[in-house]
DNA sequence: GCACTAATACTCAGATTGAGCATAAGAGAG
DNA sequence: CTCTCTTATGCTCAATCTGAGTATTAGTGC
């Protein structure tokens, strides 16, 4: 790895997503088979690193795109071929990564948003598919209130507004906090996954924030917390990882993204499960379909399927022609009605 | 500059967005100002570069983070502090700047879009407010279909069309075309502004194409189209525009962001010109103050104006709590109704 | 045949849209 | 002072779309 403090190095990641069942899921590389950077971090007091996104360094005398580079190291680290790829944020502030703590250089990592039809069969030798609510378990409100916001990350919160001096500040923090997570009139908006994160990253709450310099935290109630903030990641994978649900859960409602996930026939009920997994949040079933039949972005198969334990459904495809008779053609997820 | 072929260079570039009256503009460094890498181009026998956008290359010991480095550039080349700015993408194509040609390093562009409340007053020295529209002529929709779409740029695609010998192949461009400029059943979507771009760069029909190695095209008539398809600029600054505009479009329609463009204060019909003129579409007047009003976005002063040529129209602000009330915040563009 | 599980049909009131028509309130001309 | 021009603003109407239900149907496993 360069040493020069001048130097940037372009580390690609991906996030490459599936759905099985009713769990989204992510491809990570494990933790203990990372090797040299884990045993690092690990020597020089760092915490665990934990899981890493498949990443790798751009190296330009090899890739002749970005894209490129990235899905050669999937390939190489997981043995998946991607099909749908598309690019999320760069992140270049110093100090995500351990590395750059020891006198090298910059990092900048390129996310990547991948989609995957099968999570199914096993995960190749040290990567795994790992429940993306594991990472973030406050943000799966489909069958309630996750308690861990209400128990643990609201109170928190609040002593982290309270602790500020200034007024105007804390205004500040108090309208983020309400705003991020639908308090004081403000609505749950499943979209707003990475301003989630980095708010508890700097209200310290994350076990990456741990790993920054500033103000350690290490009273145990502090690390208990952490603890059941998610499990975390590598270096600024975890943010990536926010980074790319927010994206997904957005794009979902525009673009025919969920079918990228779906086999290429199913009911409409799994469709409605798949994006439901992917939102975190459930929909009213029957208007769930009544916009389907609508929408034009699917049409029946004219088959129909028995393994769903009741009546059998229709089987459905996706229907590409969609794409030149609407506009913004995607699965809106409708809201309950609002209490204005 | 590095020579190193490892090496890879980041490039910070800012579009800078301020509308005047109904006319976006972008602020650029203008072409001859640039100094070595015009000079340099023009010694190689490239195509004179075009004007630049607010850029520099970004270094790690000076900037904690990508948008520190970008503000700094451009209040270093331009004199303004950057108010609004959010990450576009990250480009990283080899081929597209001319100085990776010449052994230096792979250049990687961050491109990031700003908003700016004011382009009134002269620009600094060496630079200028652009109109946007003479960098994209197909992009504005506002009075009537451009000409140049019509009677340029769609027989130029037909004929890209129709060169190619592989039959799937041949339908695959047909859609894109279609998709693209809205033909065969498909509608305009003023938002694709960077497909567009890519396709006519693929398709050899806008300036920067040349300077690709790839299959020179000299002819008069190719050479003369390309005159009528829009000012080039820099290296592959012009993607980034396209990208920017393409994002502000769309992002206009969900978030609060023409108010980043708006005086503090201003009248329903300046602040539907404004949307009008990022849009490249009209709107339906009564219809787009009927969604204003209930939107919440905006509330009245009490004030009127008068210089408004006809009955005063009252005046109006931005109103921020409606980022507490509503979802997705935005001036919607309202379509014409379908023939469907 | 009964209980259970989904799937699918249908209803209904309230909001939201796309399009217009109509009126109001200034400025400037004569 | 009135007429004309220009924009602002009010209001209507039919067509759709939405949020929330209720009701019925068609399988499976006792």
């Amino acid at each position: 790895m360069d040493l020069d403090p001048d130097a940037v190095v372009v580390e690609l990641g991906a996030v490459l997503v599936a759905v099985q069942g009713e769990s989204p899921r992510v491809l990570v590389r494990l933790g203990e088979s990372i090797g040299i950077e884990e045993s690092r971090s690990v020597e020089r007091g760092f915490d665990v690193a934990g899981d890493a996104l498949p990443s790798g360094q751009f190296d330009p005398s090899q890739h002749r795109t970005l894209e490129i580079g990235l899905r050669a190291f999937v390939q190489e680290q997981t043995g998946m071929e991607l099909g749908y790829a598309e690019q999320l944020y760069t992140f270049g502030d110093r100090g995500r990564h351990p590395v750059e703590r020891e006198g090298g250089a910059r990092i900048l990592s390129v996310g990547y948003l991948a989609l995957s039809h099968s999570s199914e069969g096993s995960a190749p030798e040290g990567t795994d598919w790992k429940p993306w609510y594991a990472h973030f378990p406050w943000e799966d409100w489909r069958d309630r209130v996750p308690d861990v916001v209400e128990e643990q990350i609201l109170p928190a919160l609040t002593e982290w507004v309270e602790e500020t001096k200034a007024g105007d500040e804390r205004e500040l923090r108090r309208d983020r906090v309400s705003l991020c997570f639908g308090r004081d009139g403000s609505a749950w908006d499943e979209e707003m996954v990475l301003e989630r994160y980095e708010l508890l990253f700097e209200a310290g709450l994350v076990a990456e924030a741990q790993r920054e310099g500033s103000k350690k935290d290490s009273r145990i109630s502090a690390n208990r917390l952490r603890e059941q903030l998610g499990v975390p990641m590598m270096s600024d994978h975890r943010r990536v990882l926010a980074t790319a649900m927010g994206r997904l859960r957005a794009k979902v409602k525009y673009r025919p993204v969920v079918f990228e996930l779906m086999s290429p026939t199913f009911t409409l009920l799994q469709l409605q499960r798949t994006v439901e997994a992917v939102a975190g949040v459930r929909v009213h079933k029957q208007n769930f379909r009544r916009l389907m039949e609508n929408s034009g972005l699917v049409e029946s198969t004219g088959e129909v399927m028995k393994q769903t334990g009741g009546r059998p459904a229709a089987e459905f495809r996706y229907r590409p022609e969609v794409l030149h008779e609407r506009r913004a053609p995607g699965v809106r997820v409708l809201t309950p009605r609002k209490q204005s």
